[in-house]
DNA sequence: CGGTTGACCAAGT
DNA sequence: GACTTGGCCAACC
């Protein structure tokens, strides 16, 4: 299993309604390779079974999304996420892997 | 095997 | 608040 899988892995615990950062994922794997994780994303654009669009930048923004960010902010809304001026409030909404 | 590229981050100016 | 800098690491060429 590659690094990207691993960070496929972790991103499914993220619960709906909940999101998670670059770095989370990557503390939680035991790496500093917040940029390779956002390259993972990159790659597996809207593949059904990951929710990339769970994965925001560590200060609150939105990050990016391969389809587009409305994309992203769609999909965050439907499962009751609230967006401030393109940003989430990560003391509500962010999941820290417990 | 070096060099470049990111959906990054933290600290400094 | 906004830039800039240096560092980080996988993937690709």
């Amino acid at each position: 299993m590659g690094f990207k899988e691993q960070c496929y892995d972790l991103l499914k615990k993220v619960p709906q309604g909940k999101v998670t950062t670059y770095k989370a994922l990557a503390d939680a794997l035991g790496t500093k390779a917040y940029r390779a994780v956002g390259n993972a994303m990159n790659k597996n654009p809207d593949a059904p079974r990951i929710p990339c669009h769970r994965v925001i930048n560590a200060n609150g923004a939105l990050g990016g999304y391969a389809h587009g960010l409305k994309r992203k902010i769609s999909l965050l809304k439907s499962e009751g996420i609230q967006i401030q001026n393109n940003r989430i409030n990560l003391d509500q909404y962010g999941f820290d892997f417990q």
